[in-house]
DNA sequence: GAGTGGTCTAGACCACCTT
DNA sequence: AGGTGGTCTAGACCACTCA
């Protein structure tokens, strides 16, 4: 009944996560060889694969044959296709504008302190933003991140933003998404909300809670959507 | 530019994948060993091992330390945690009690049809089916299934169904659900489900659009739900 | 052409389950 | 005690990328 120690593989996965969320190899740098890690680890090359073959299928490194091994880089495609799980009744993925209008640092509110896990009074940049397909509006969210990961967070205001939000964490904050989780239910629009989305006062809307985790599981944004769908469809798979 | 050949371990994989599905073992019956069955293709049993590594984590089979290799066998678990992703605003995940009222074989409506990629005036075996928790009736759900996977479809009516849907389906048609496809919106209560669900006409309602997978990743299951999120929620992760 | 990751093999040793 | 899957090693050969 003694604790067996994890498997070498499994503790050589979590040494390299570790030093990548260090920032040892930067978002796109290579990591050294296969021979090259196994030596410096002592371990054989299939071992050292098989905790590589674990961190790539987690996307936090990329593998190209005759090129090497990469620290993953967020790019829009995976914020867009994969973390906006949004589609039309046609099935299309529709790539939506985004402007943000409001941005500030202030306390944690009690929901937002809760899906963090912070501190009561721990201090949150807070930020709203509308996103727009074909010139409407569909999406409207409230996002909190913690403010000791994303000091000096800034974003231009009232105009359409270049870089998905995923992609902007990494380049300017070495914060890494690896997986969200999503809480949705259906609720009846909110005055102010139904003046944002340009619909009726109580039309259906998706609501979306939402909690962003980093490379190190750590929880990293929230995020509170209201989604339009009347022409848009949430669309997930479980497997 | 010459057509690779698939790597051996994916070969394998899907020999035995179909071999499975062909029913020559059975839900719960063991494989034969690792030596036997890298004999029997051949191969050395590190390879054997890469393709049965890949079956389980599609949970196509449960590979045992000391025991055995064996065909997986549907849940309720898996079908109540996994592939119905409700929770109670606490994060707890009820077991609801389900209530068949309707059960009748007729041609596939277009939905339906589409869904399935079915021909057109294809036959299927229809349900409907409510869900309650505590006794309060929280989701209602209209179910299609391909009348030649489900002959002879029996279950009880207008009594508490005893087995799960993915259970029946393995135990008694040799249909093995491995994923769906789901597609959310927020709807207002028709007047006929807002009656059944117990809630006023024009309730917001999460409406969820499902298409299930079997092992051999054919459409097997095609259901429109309409789930109450005033006590509960959906929930989901992307990674 | 040199170096990279991808595939495949052969075999040793161990932890675990069954009888 | 015997047999199972789990871990780890060592090495060969191949396909691919890039200078």
């Amino acid at each position: 009944m003694k604790a067996q120690p994890a498997p070498l593989y499994a503790r050589i996965e979590a040494a390299l996560r570790a030093r990548i969320a260090a920032g040892e190899w930067a978002p796109g740098a290579a990591l050294p060889t296969e021979p090259v890690l196994a030596a410096e680890y002592g371990i054989s090359q299939g071992t050292l694969r098989r905790a590589l073959a674990a961190l790539e299928a987690q996307h936090v490194i990329e593998r190209r044959q005759g090129a090497g091994t990469y620290v993953a880089e967020a790019t829009s495609a995976r914020a867009l296709f994969h973390f906006f799980r949004v589609e039309t009744p046609g099935g299309a993925r529709p790539v939506p504008t985004s402007i943000a209008h409001l941005l500030e640092t202030r306390p944690a509110r009690g929901a937002e302190a809760a899906a963090l896990s912070l501190a009561p009074r721990a201090r949150v940049v807070a930020m709203e933003r509308l996103r727009l397909v074909e010139g409407r509006p569909v999406v409207l969210e409230a996002i909190a991140l913690p403010a000791t990961l994303f000091a000096g967070f800034a974003l231009p205001l009232g105009q359409v933003l270049e870089d998905e939000l995923y992609v902007h964490y990494q380049r300017h904050h070495g914060v890494t998404v690896l997986r969200v989780e999503e809480r949705l239910t259906a609720i009846a629009a909110p005055a102010e909300a139904a003046a944002r989305l340009d619909v009726p006062e109580g039309t259906p809307l998706l609501a979306i809670s939402r909690v962003a985790f980093d490379v190190l599981d750590r929880r990293v944004e929230h995020r509170h959507t209201l989604l339009r769908t009347d022409a848009l469809r949430y669309a997930v798979e479980l497997r």
